[in-house]
RNA sequence: GAUCCCGUAGCUCAACUGGAUAGAGCAACUGCCUUCUAAGCAGUAGGUUGCGCGUUCGAGUCGCGCCGGGAUCACCA
């Protein structure tokens, strides 16, 4: 049960349990459960596990405990039973006079209702995490959505969190766009070509890899073998020696890398600001990748890690069921996994309070952090078991993986824009649009775009793999954003025409129809559905909630008139219930990067 | 080959961590705008939860074995 009341009851049970049966069960082991639509309740009790102290059947097990908790809470009206489920009933001034609390101010009741946590638990969250040689695609969305959402949903269930990034702006793959621009490019630029800079840069990238492959064709052709061409083409040669060159902080190429790191970045900017995304701190890897290799030599001192016969530097993982890993290279240069190491003591050392380290990051690379955080308990470092990995699946295309190569990948800033599109032309096709200039016009095209996008994405439980359906994501119909975002504006406007009716609160004597508890109910869950997200870090549970609401509110709108002039302390009731749901829609929302628009 | 993840309605997803008759949306069909926004509401239809054993009062959920899909197993990142 994730209701307070739980708490109530749960502590209640276990003192029944020991009059009625003489049995000690500590309270947390006892779970309540919502009650099912179809039976009458609240909450229920299955009261199959008592049996066995009872020594009586189920239904007069529940019978007894249903009469006891029904005596003894001050919160019961009634309860029945059926088969050995005990269904018990809340009492309607408990619903209103916990609504009344959140009518008089929802945000606090929102923000007591987390646990007081302060500085000492400080979370830090890494994500988005993007290469510079290439544009950011539908994957990076994911990873982009879902680290800001889980790092909002962690604020708000009290922590600090600290969002930074950590940009792979070096290496192998960097040089090759580099080379291709060099080699190929004629001095194009952002501005020369019109073209978006992380797109330019992307463009020699996949230029480079076209010209490698024409070049080996071409000594295969010539009979060499192909393993062999690849080998000794000159581009891939003349790569590697661009990456030495960039080591050994050769100032031509350092200058091409800024000027195209600098193009890259102008781009990304453009892309996160539509995504609405932003980060604390940035890391470059170009700063990080050379720490981690004093933690390799203390370990090896410290025989966690051992040293082969050519040089090489390896941890033999064995005991926690995973292989030997290198840490080091033979001519000591450091791998992918010493330059994590590195960044990981040198944010535990930046910020001393850091409780959890969190890694937005695809599950490809499950194996990858398992090593990491072994390698951290191999050195017992106090905060190992602090290294979080959030992994989530891979998204997926109706036509199948996304393969770069193929070029079905598809493009964030192209999504975007289309999803962008989709919605002017909903919206201009609803004829919506009264009393609206270019600007807000805009914005709401933007909005409504691109809540469809963040929803259809994140109301995905992130573990688990998920297929983008370029027309369903358009889609505001149904189980999407632009629902949610439709009642959030339907309620405004209602708002609007019951404009300064709020103020009887006067609630006590109300009788309340079905609709308006579900609603107050729905409204009682939202602090522990974003304690159980932060938990989970699930944007899904959010998003799921929201929706949830939407669902709800719409149905007692249909069913009830809220503005009548005839009864003045239900209007106010109606009003304030409507303010309330549309207060926690839009919070809610927030919390998955999602705007609420006043109307649409 | 080894290890890990996933199989729920035609499709996309839920199911409060083992509880009642497995729920939503989309697509299909049927109603509801003279009343606070119809991007809405209500209804019909759709299931052997991949298959088989087992654990127990009870299994979509836990265990074992199959079948199918994916990922990882570089001195790449």
């Amino acid at each position: 049960m994730k209701n307070r009341f739980g708490h109530h009851f749960r502590a209640l049970l276990s003192e029944a349990l020991k009059q009625l049966y003489s049995t000690d069960i500590n309270p947390n082991d006892i779970s309540f459960q919502e009650t099912k639509k179809e039976f009458s309740g609240d909450i229920t009790l299955v009261v199959f596990p008592f049996t066995k102290f009872s020594k009586k059947s189920p239904e007069q097990t529940a019978q007894d405990l249903g009469a006891y908790l029904s005596e003894n809470s001050g919160l019961t009206e009634n309860f029945n039973v059926v088969k050995g489920f005990l269904n018990i009933s809340i009492k309607n001034e408990f619903w209103l006079a916990y609504f009344k609390d959140i009518a008089h101010d929802l945000k606090s009741v929102l923000t007591d209702d987390q646990p007081k946590q302060g500085a000492e638990s400080t979370l830090m969250v890494e994500y988005s995490s993007p290469n510079t040689n290439k544009p950011l695609h539908l994957g990076h969305v994911r990873n982009n959505l879902l680290g800001l959402s889980v790092s909002k949903i962690l604020k708000a269930a009290g922590h600090k969190v600290i969002m930074v990034n950590l940009v792979n702006d070096r290496g192998v793959h960097i040089c090759k766009s580099m080379l291709a621009w060099q080699k190929f490019g004629k001095g194009e630029t952002p501005e020369s070509s019109g073209l978006k800079g992380d797109h330019l840069v992307g463009k020699y990238y996949v230029l480079y890899d076209q010209k490698l492959k024409e070049e080996i064709a071409g000594l295969v052709k010539e009979g060499m073998q192909q393993e062999d061409a690849e080998k000794n083409a000159s581009l891939s040669q003349e790569v590697q020696e661009m990456l030495r060159k960039w080591e050994a902080n050769d100032a031509e190429v350092i200058s091409l890398w800024k000027k195209m790191n600098s193009w890259v970045y102008k781009g990304f900017d453009e892309t996160y600001k539509n995504l609405g995304v932003s980060f604390d701190k940035i890391y470059y890897e170009s700063e990080t990748y050379l720490l981690g290799k004093k933690i390799v030599n203390e370990g090896l001192e410290a025989g966690a890690f051992y040293k082969k016969d050519d040089g090489s530097v390896w941890v033999d993982l064995a005991d926690a069921g995973l292989d030997q890993k290198v840490l080091l290279r033979s001519d000591g240069t450091s791998v992918y996994i010493t330059q994590d190491m590195g960044t990981a003591q040198l944010r535990f050392d930046e910020y001393p309070n850091l409780q959890k380290l969190i890694y937005v990051v695809g599950n490809e690379q499950d194996y990858h952090f398992k090593v990491l955080i072994e390698i951290f308990k191999k050195l017992k470092r106090s905060w190992a078991g602090g290294l979080h990995h959030l992994s989530y699946g891979m998204v997926d295309l109706p036509s199948g993986k996304m393969k770069s190569r193929e070029g079905t990948v598809v493009d964030a800033d192209e999504l975007i824009k289309e999803i962008t599109e989709s919605a002017e032309m909903t919206t201009k096709a609803l004829g919506k649009l009264d009393n609206y200039d270019d600007a807000a016009a805009k914005k709401l095209y933007h909005d409504l775009g691109m809540g469809a996008l963040k929803y259809f994405i994140l109301k995905v439980d992130p573990k688990k793999r998920m297929l983008f359906n370029p027309a369903e994501s358009i889609d505001l119909n149904g189980n999407t954003g632009p629902f949610i975002q439709y009642t959030y504006a339907r309620i405004k406007s209602v708002l609007a025409k019951g404009a300064g009716q709020l103020d009887n609160k006067a609630f006590e004597s109300l009788s309340i129809s079905p609709e308006e508890k579900a609603l107050i109910r729905i409204l009682y869950d939202y602090p522990a559905t974003i304690r159980s997200a932060a938990e989970a870090m699930s944007p899904a549970q959010i998003a799921n909630y929201a929706y949830e609401l939407a669902k709800a509110y719409n149905h007692f709108y249909h069913d009830h008139i809220i503005v009548d002039s005839a009864d003045g302390l239900r209007t106010s009731f109606r009003l304030n219930l409507s303010q309330s749901v549309a207060f926690t829609i839009q919070h809610a929302l927030d919390l998955l990067g999602i705007s609420a628009p006043e109307r649409m």
